[in-house]
DNA sequence: CATGAATGAGAGTTCATTCAT
DNA sequence: TATGAATGAACTCTCATTCAT
């Protein structure tokens, strides 16, 4: 972003075009949209879009700042309301929230099929991290039904993995299963890893496994 | 593909155009590779290319299908080896395959990279499919150990975590866990999904909640 | 056109690109000019060439309108002079113009040489029917004289005859005739038809032969 | 056309290639159609094609040479036929057969849709010539009724005008006109342009116009 | 600050033609 | 002679970005 949006107006601006990049993007996908299209959508010339947004690449950073922000809210509300439901209910929760978000706008669908390419940035990746807190808030919160070994990278496995099956998922034009069929297989696999700890149960005489050793814990 | 390569001459231009784009694509990324480039790297005129591929979409189609088919063989590879193995040694197999092959060949990491935008050609569905198939037959096999409720379910979230958490895993610059960490993570999940069959411990008192009901399996 | 030049900078950036594509198809030919050429030609980015019209096509359009109008003027200009002239006079004056214009301008050879092919613009359509108009009013004028049967067909026959026999005789590299032979040719001609109303001389005994009905005049 | 064709196979060869090109052009049109096309209709190699005919030029230009064939047999049957019809019926008959030629076959209408771009070539060039002397022995037998001042002009005003007005005619996608009427009123103004002789009717007091010398007529 | 006309490198793609087999 | 894989110059058109007004 090329100035702090101090005043009111440049947050307006800011506020416009980005909706005016979502719509667009939205329409006609994120490679058909162009600068020019995004500034005649908000109503604002294209030299004024390059006043806020040096590039096109920083527009559309802004866009996934107010997607990744939208999750965030939906998933932290989620995982805060009731803290005594278990894995599953509040998972289920989560997942159904994520769900929503991502259905009612048509520009985050198509900014999910093309996360790995755009999760470069800098910004997204302050909000990956603030993901991953959360999350890691909750768990420590549960720390007495949970005993994860290792928890960031279980925390990354778990994250991830229903990101993007639900951007697969989402990403699909005939999907062969409901939403609830997703959901419901998803909040299985996280609580019963939860639930497990995340460690294997003792098969007689198998000798524990070496993990990283950094970040091992003692057990 | 423009034509079929059934002589040999024919299909030594193939082999060298798609390798081309492998190494090309793999250098410059997928966007910033052009067909001049890529006829150019195999030594080939531009014309030439267009014999053998319509469009560029085709030429990162066949690509997508060389990736596809070392994934699939990989995999299956692994799935049949060691047949006895249980779950988590077997995961932990298959996803080391995966790293490596994705790992050796840096146009994978590009390819995944577009997974969402690209997986819509017609060759992709095929592998998805067959891919899918595979790891049905696993379960099949040891239908003994592990009673999934709704199988299609299960696999779709099970492959595409696997898939998508390597996947973003790989196209991560400066990873913060190390490749051990993310396969043990991802292996006890799987298998304490599995092991749990899909199903919730019965919490006392909790009714069983409903699920979709046609697709639902009796145990 | 994309943008209507309502602006005198707008209005100047389409004289020249017309202008220069008129001197470019003028020396190359019309298959052997191109978009680059022309805005080259103009001094002028290629970018900007195509801020104006849409399709290369877009510009040819414009420059048959510029050549249309040309001949437009120059026949309404000979048609309306001298209202009292006989026939003959007033088609020598009009081809002698037509032979001028076109003349004048080597692009304008080129435009005719395509023409069956350019006629299909909805520009061009327009300005067919003017010229039609054109020629009507003045035969209204001196119904006295010339009984038409069927007008619409003899003014298409007319007018097709006169553009095409001096299209043609203009693409001559080599004419074997005078421009002067050709004019007094098709004057003669066209007041001959007029003249006789476009009415066979009643051949005793011949019965009149059927017109398409609907559209024969009563005498 | 490259070589002779001598032998048999060589002139099966040709006509075959031409009989291709003539179905590729009706179908695509002259532009689209290009040289590979017209050797795979032709079921031959594109080096065969160009073993018979140099350039793409060549080619349409034999297929020009077939067109004009076809027309001046059906122009010259008509008018050898029944010598003692007046100037209308035979004008009409030899538009009739003109029409019907051109509507048989697509391939015709796009070649006159480009008869000004094509008609460079020196095979035309000949072709028109003997067009123009069928037309001009037709007259001569009738030299009684019809005392042509500057033969060779009117000749050639004639041929084109009737040519360009049917191939006009035909370029039209949805004609307002029927062809009943154009062939009645192009006949009229054929016969009409004959009868008087291509001469002007005296009128009181206007000096004869001088025409160019060195090709008028004594009367 | 706002504007939007102007830019131009470069993309994907075509097709008449050649020539080694 | 016949083949058809290979060629590559050249085409139309796009769009992120700049900068004079």
């Amino acid at each position: 972003m090329r100035k702090t949006p101090t005043q009111q107006r440049s947050r307006d601006m800011v506020e416009t075009l980005v909706e005016a990049a979502a719509l667009e993007i939205g329409e006609r996908g994120l490679d058909a949209t162009t600068t020019n299209h995004v500034a005649a959508r908000a109503g604002v010339s294209i030299g004024s879009l390059y006043q806020y947004f040096a590039t096109k690449d920083a527009l559309v950073e802004a866009l996934m700042h107010r997607h990744a922000e939208r999750l965030l809210v939906a998933v932290a509300t989620r995982l805060r309301a009731q803290p005594d439901s278990d894995v599953r209910a509040v998972t289920r929760r989560v997942l159904k929230s994520v769900f929503d978000v991502v259905a009612a706008d048509p520009a985050q669908r198509e900014l999910i099929r093309h996360w790995h390419r755009l999760r470069t940035g800098p910004t997204f990746r302050a909000l990956e991290q603030r993901m991953l807190e959360h999350c890691r808030l909750y768990l420590m919160r549960h720390h007495a039904d949970y005993h994860i070994v290792d928890l960031p990278a279980a925390l990354f496995v778990v994250i991830n993995s229903l990101h993007y099956t639900v951007a697969h998922y989402m990403s699909l034009d005939e999907p062969l299963l409901t939403q609830r069929q997703v959901i419901d297989a998803l909040a299985d696999m996280v609580t019963a890893y939860l639930r497990a700890g995340g460690e294997p149960p003792r098969a007689a005489g198998s000798p524990r496994r070496r993990r990283t050793p950094q970040l091992r814990r003692a057990r």
